[in-house]
DNA sequence: TCTGGGGTCCTAGGACCC
DNA sequence: TCTGGGGTCCTAGGACCC
């Protein structure tokens, strides 16, 4: 929104509440109006919370609590597994539900998206228009919502989380003073409890406090993230809502949290290997594959590493992928207990493109000594890309 | 006898080049 | 006889979000 007019914007941000609790509740009506959990892995130790339906946050159940926690807080906490399967279909539903107001809409995550209603402003009033999104959402798909109405991103995503569950909020401009700076920190989107501590030893306890405070203070301590939170806290946020920007896909991975340690090397090959066909499985639905492979390792006491590198080929096959970290793992572990593993595909591109790279990879085959276009390509493989550009160097001098 | 799995973005240091 | 400055690429870690 380069232009003068960003002031009149008029943005949606469309929340789901309790997102997949609701939808397990439409496929199976005897758990509706009971408290509900979506948790991983319930028969293992180590699952948490991932969704809790509002009659489980009655006692006290939360997103992230450990299982055991959750049912110690609720003994009759009902339990089941997510299926995301279940959930990218229903959300899939969900978006081009709100493609019928508006081209302007931008997923975010699952469950939540912006929409840019400006244009609509001048035919009918935007707030029975909110009203009908949410009855509709909730008769035509079961989906509970709650909707913020404001003139920028930020400030709608923050009026969305007013009113929860089935809440309306509109936020103007001037209100911010008394709707949105009384709020704690903590509550402001982008501010998490890192931030919010060092904040608060700069004794900024509310939004309003850090709106007030001094911006260049805020850039000398916190970078480009000081800056944007100034900003946002006093209003000020240009983003445009696009609908492009969530079909861009930057990586793909898959990774695994053990039921109990591993630290036998052997084992954990097994589990780079089920994380390798798991990759390789997401990387072939999303039609993109990568040359940068970065491997996750999660020691027992939860210090965690990442080490990647970069190849010459993009690769999608299991069994690349495999050799790949493999040999991250080979060369980066310590040799002590991991507590979780993971592959992940980097700066993917579409799988069409890397044909593109391979034909041309293969003219120059066809042009070169076989042999030694092979033994190229595996050295950068296996040592990364710049031994490739030595080994020009080299040939060019 | 705590703390998942999927991501994005930003920062900072080192290598390397000119 | 000891050490510049600017720029890019790569890697790792950290913070955050749902």
């Amino acid at each position: 929104m380069n232009g003068q007019d960003w002031k009149g914007r008029i943005i949606f941000h469309v929340d789901m509440n309790s997102f997949y609790a609701s939808v397990e509740s439409n496929h199976d009506s005897s758990l509706v109006g009971k408290p509900l959990a979506i948790a991983g892995n319930p028969k293992e130790r180590r699952g948490i919370v991932v969704t809790a339906s509002y009659e489980a946050r009655e006692y006290g159940v939360k997103t992230t609590m450990p299982v055991w926690q959750a049912l110690k807080k609720c003994p009759n906490l009902i339990i089941r597994p997510p299926d995301f399967n279940k959930y990218r279909a229903v959300s899939a539903e969900l978006f081009h539900f709100l493609e019928e107001y508006t081209d302007l809409v931008e997923p975010v995550s699952i469950d939540e998206g912006y929409m840019d209603v400006t244009s609509t402003f001048k035919e009918r009033n935007v707030l029975n228009m909110a009203e009908e999104i949410q009855n509709r959402l909730y008769k035509e798909l079961g989906l509970p919502s709650s909707i913020g109405i404001a003139p920028s991103k930020f400030l709608a995503k923050m009026a969305s989380d007013m009113k929860k569950p089935l809440g309306i909020t509109v936020l103007r401009k001037r209100e911010l003073s008394q709707k949105l700076w009384p709020l704690p920190v903590e509550d402001m989107h982008g501010i998490g409890a890192k931030t919010a501590e060092k904040l608060k030893m700069l004794n900024i306890y509310t939004i309003g406090d850090l709106a007030s405070y001094s911006s260049d203070s805020l850039k000398g301590r916190f970078g480009v993230m000081g800056q944007k939170l100034h900003e946002r806290a006093n209003g000020i946020d240009y983003r445009d809502v696009d609908p492009e920007s969530a079909k861009e896909v930057k990586s793909v991975g898959s990774s695994t949290t053990m039921s109990v340690d591993i630290d036998q090397k052997q084992e954990l090959l097994n589990v780079i290997w089920m994380l390798s066909e798991k990759v390789e499985a997401r990387l072939k639905q999303k039609q993109v594959c990568s040359a940068n492979f970065q491997i996750t390792i999660r020691y027992s006491n939860r210090k965690t590493i990442t080490r990647s590198k970069k190849l010459l080929n993009p690769l999608f096959t299991k069994e690349d992928i495999h050799t790949q970290a493999a040999d991250l793992l080979e060369r980066y572990w310590d040799g002590e207990a991991v507590r979780l593993l993971g592959i992940t595909g980097l700066e993917v591109i579409p799988i069409t493109d890397a044909y593109k790279q391979l034909d041309l990879f293969s003219y120059k085959k066809d042009i070169q000594d076989a042999n030694l276009s092979d033994t190229i390509s595996e050295l950068t493989n296996k040592y990364g890309k710049h031994i490739l550009k030595k080994g020009h160097r080299n040939n060019e001098s």
